[in-house]
DNA sequence: CTTGGTTTACGACTCTCAGGCGCTAACCGA
DNA sequence: TCGGTTAGCGCCTGAGAGTCGTAAACCAAG
């Protein structure tokens, strides 16, 4: 940090920085991430998160954003934060790139028209991923499974109102698990993360009774306070 | 991400990385950390996390690690993770810089020698600090607490042997708040954090019954299991 | 040696909340 | 009207955290 002038001479070395986004969606019961397959070398054939350089003047959130719209219609985004940031010197084969991952959602209705060279991909069975983008997957995966448990994350995987079973479905499909119901329904509840709609959905073919519509009450990022252990000691008593 | 021959030589951009690093420790009843103060322009006399420009074939990590080693022994430290990368482009008056910052910990025996220039800072009250590093100790003190209620993290902050009332006033120290020493015994005890190490402590003049000695059993990072809420369903039923 | 003061250890109780189960409500179609 | 289906909800259980009180184990002073 000393000699500033000098260190900014220093920029002439030949790396730079890439922002990247892991996009992740639920369809068809399962968690799904945005890759484009790449027509030239290096790694041509493999699937690579969309991204590139930062531009001199732009954050690398609105840089992620940026570049993501290339792919996708960034308006489908109802979540966008900063995962990660990669630096192994040898991540890139032919230059020195650091890059910044975020993890971006799209709620599960949202179905947004893609080029010919991308795809929404399995995350449980990705194809031959570029460079260390196989890696950031799985951390945005891990960072949405995580937060999915103590935070209402949930509404921007959700669509914008929906039925307790449906949620679950997008609940057990992000998580890699089964789900019950009924305790989704409470735990949701008791956070006051979800509200009903006041209307009711109608039943299938089969019948059944019909079932409640809910909303997320706030479409922000919001955590359960007392979300773990060694809480503050009570104020009362 | 396409042309990558084009988009390397975008590196003649004046923008430079860093690597920045949140030390803190508990002393004295207080959470402190480590900062030094700028003799040169721009912010002249504010103080600064240590770090500064990563070389072109050194990672993030090591580069905060190495060019801390310039204030403090780097072997005191006892846990380093990434915490987050900022970006904004008038974050820094002279050039663009991003700058990645690193979460470092040092326990509270340790008491490293440091150059004229630094010295711990209380976190409670600390004093004008250049560009957005007061934000950034801000985000890495959220990070140390956060974790210290779902893992093992309390390893770093405290000594490698000590009696329940000396970890409940490290925790105490640096969760801001007053914790019980019998619910910190049954929780780490639960979550086989720590271990008794067969000795007991002295008593004070005071007298008092003598204190048995624990340690914790590991000295990596581990996350508690079923940290939150909508685990998997029971395999057993 | 006794007594009072001090600190630690630990069992007992309560409270919160997640997970599971089963009954009832409310719809469909035949 | 009746069987089938889905949703809602109350009740029970169990885990784990927070609190409190008591016993254990030391010191020092008289």
């Amino acid at each position: 940090m000393t000699g500033e002038r000098t260190a900014i001479e220093h920029t002439s070395e030949a790396y730079r920085h890439d922002a990247l986004a892991v996009v992740l969606r639920v369809n068809g019961g399962r968690l799904e991430v945005l890759l484009w397959q790449r027509g030239a070398q290096p790694q041509a054939g493999r699937w690579a998160l969309p991204g590139g350089p930062v531009t001199a003047t732009e954050r690398l959130g609105a840089s992620a954003a940026r570049q993501l719209a290339a792919k996708v219609d960034v308006r489908a985004l109802s979540h966008l934060e900063q995962l990660e940031t990669r630096s192994d010197p040898d991540r890139h084969p032919l230059a020195r790139i650091i890059a910044t991952a975020y993890l971006g959602l799209v709620p599960a209705d949202a179905d947004p028209t893609l080029p010919a060279d991308t795809a929404w991909q399995d995350v449980q069975t990705l194809p031959a991923t570029a460079f260390d983008h196989g890696s950031i997957v799985g951390s945005g995966v891990a960072r949405l499974r995580s937060k999915l448990s103590y935070t209402n994350l949930g509404f921007a995987l959700a669509e914008p109102s929906f039925t307790i079973s449906r949620l679950r479905d997008v609940y057990a499909a992000a998580l890699g698990y089964d789900v019950s119901a009924t305790n989704l329904q409470r735990v949701l509840t008791r956070r006051n993360a979800i509200e009903p709609t006041g209307q009711t959905a109608v039943p299938g073919r089969a019948g059944g009774r019909p079932a409640t519509v809910y909303r997320f009450r706030s479409r922000a990022l919001e955590v359960t306070d007392p979300f773990a252990t060694l809480r503050p000691p009570t104020a009362f008593g």
